[in-house]
RNA sequence: GGGGCCAUUGUCCAGCUUGGUUAAGAUUCCAGGUUUGGGACCUGGUGACCCCGGUUCAAAUCCGGGUGGCCCCA
């Protein structure tokens, strides 16, 4: 058990909240190595889930699991040029074997793009072996100077790297589609997170991509943060790695392929995104354990009530239920697992054994609801649903009448400086989009809707024809 | 990239300005008792000065460096 619990309010202390959520939950430790944090097991089951629906939705898309090497050799990495120009900065490398010093100076990678395709170049011989399309579960250590936030900026961190190799563009393209419907649903869906979805622009890529795709969060202080992402990186690294095929005219041809991934961030953007002033609030689908059944015990009575909580929880199993029969106060454990984001509580006293009823309590509410026993698991479960629903319906509204549409650069001022999500048209140019940023104090173009609208307004700074919408906002 | 604040037990915190007793308290944890419908109580117990160096008869306290955490600005 841990000790007592949050004492400062979300909306007053942002950061010290965070932290203390962090820890007085058990979701992550920090430990001697700045930037690296412990991801404990209550939150590492969150982890877990969001694993299992990645790998249970590549499947359906022939994509394999496979395991390469955590270390990148220099000569490998450095092949493509802006993809090392962008990763550069922030790459730790193993330089010695105990006193000996290496040959050639080992990267940790930052992502795998360069051990992957050195081997796709090996493996791929002609339009037979293709599409092949590789997934990793893997860590990841990008050496960052800016202070770490555990989850959302740590220099270790998971994720999945999804890689696929096409034979042609346009199946490549057509990837897209399902890779980024998949992290919609595990975002909206699953974690309860909306998100904005769109094209990141050319200064905001990946290193080494044609073009990336990005779901973006608005958090409720004010910041966006990028989720999941697609790139396609067309045939940059396949000219790179000399990833190539012979193509059925028995003609040589470089290989066309995308990257995606989801990382442990996500953990992170779910804290700040539901979380309140008691704690964690874990979304069903996702929670570790969807329910807490604490008996309420009053001397002389505790016979009945533990019989009958013990007859209750055998029609708990599927909900993964806590029962908490711990000697700790009834109102202890309320807060303790309030803090800790369990959905619902079940709680069972004297009073409930003779009326044959239960008292439920949801998380995002705290509404408490008073039912009959034989009802109980169908009441849990309509619960479930609906506090699902409620928090998705929160998180979109929280990002939604955060929106402004700003049509010059002192609107965007203002709208950034009052914390704002900001939505602007923008002409496309790179000198444009780095003067906004400076002028706001660092906001940035997120990503700009694949959905774009028929007309465009002129640019928020340049006031020429706009050719996107954009969001903009401050970002981690 | 620039500036600032901070580090004492599992957690929170007092002591530091002016160096000197057994480093105080709360909470957690352990044992026993008592209690339980929103963080009850009693008794006892375990447990700490971030690291390296310097000044000094003497350092949690002063000085330098390191490491780690946090905040603000770009």
């Amino acid at each position: 058990m841990a000790e007592k619990g949050i004492t400062v309010k979300k909306n007053e202390n942002f950061s010290e909240w965070y932290t203390q959520v962090i820890q007085k939950a058990e979701l992550a430790d920090y430990t001697g190595v700045s930037g690296c944090i412990v991801f404990r097991p209550y939150y590492y089951a969150v982890w877990e889930k969001i694993m299992d629906l990645v790998n249970a939705r590549i499947k359906k898309y022939s994509v394999k699991n496979a395991y390469f090497p955590l270390f990148i050799p220099e000569s490998l990495l450095i092949k493509e040029e802006e993809h090392v120009e962008g990763f550069a900065p922030e790459v730790a490398w193993v330089t010695h074997a105990g006193k000996t010093k290496l040959n050639e100076k080992l990267a940790i990678r930052p992502t795998s793009e360069a051990i992957m395709y050195d081997s796709f170049s090996k493996w791929i011989r002609s339009w037979r072996d293709l599409p092949l399309k590789i997934n990793q579960w893997s860590n990841v250590v990008r050496w960052e100077f800016k202070h770490p936030v555990p989850f959302l900026r740590t220099r270790e961190f998971l994720f999945n790297e999804g890689h696929t190799v096409f034979a042609t563009e346009k199946e490549s393209l057509k990837e897209q589609d399902w890779v980024i419907e998949m992290y919609r649903y595990i975002c909206e869906d699953y974690l309860g997170i909306y998100s904005m979805i769109g094209r990141k622009t050319e200064k905001e890529k990946f290193a080494g991509a044609v073009f990336s795709v990005s779901l973006e969060h608005f958090m409720p202080n004010g910041k966006a943060i990028q989720g999941p992402i697609f790139h396609h990186d067309g045939q940059k690294f396949a000219k790179a790695y000399d990833v190539t095929f012979l193509n059925k005219n028995e003609k040589k041809e470089y290989a066309w392929q995308n990257t995606w991934a989801i990382s442990s961030r996500m953990l992170g953007v779910l804290i700040y995104s539901h979380g309140d002033d008691k704690g964690l609030v874990l979304p069903p689908k996702v929670a570790p354990n969807k329910c807490v059944l604490v008996p309420i015990l009053i001397k002389g009575k505790e016979k009945n009530v533990l019989k009958k909580c013990k007859d209750l929880n055998r029609n708990l199993k599927k909900f993964d239920c806590i029962f908490d029969d711990s000697d700790y106060s009834a109102g202890w454990k309320f807060n303790q697992w309030e803090m800790k984001g369990v959905p619902v509580r079940i709680e069972v006293g004297p009073k409930d054994v003779e009326k044959k009823q239960v008292v439920l309590v949801r998380r995002d509410t705290g509404e408490k609801l008073f039912v009959k026993e034989s009802e109980m698991v169908k009441k849990i479960e309509e619960l479930l649903l609906d506090i699902q629903n409620n928090l998705y319906k929160r998180s979109k509204k929280m990002a939604l009448d955060n929106m402004v549409d700003v049509k010059d650069t002192k609107e965007l001022k203002k709208a950034i400086k009052d914390k704002k999500l900001a939505k602007a048209f923008w002409c496309g140019d790179q000198g444009c989009e780095e003067m906004m940023k400076d002028q706001t104090g660092g906001a940035k173009i997120l990503n700009m809707p694949l959905n774009q609208p028929k007309k465009f307004g002129k640019c928020v700074y340049c006031g020429k024809d706009g050719k996107h919408l954009a969001y903009i906002a401050k970002s981690y």
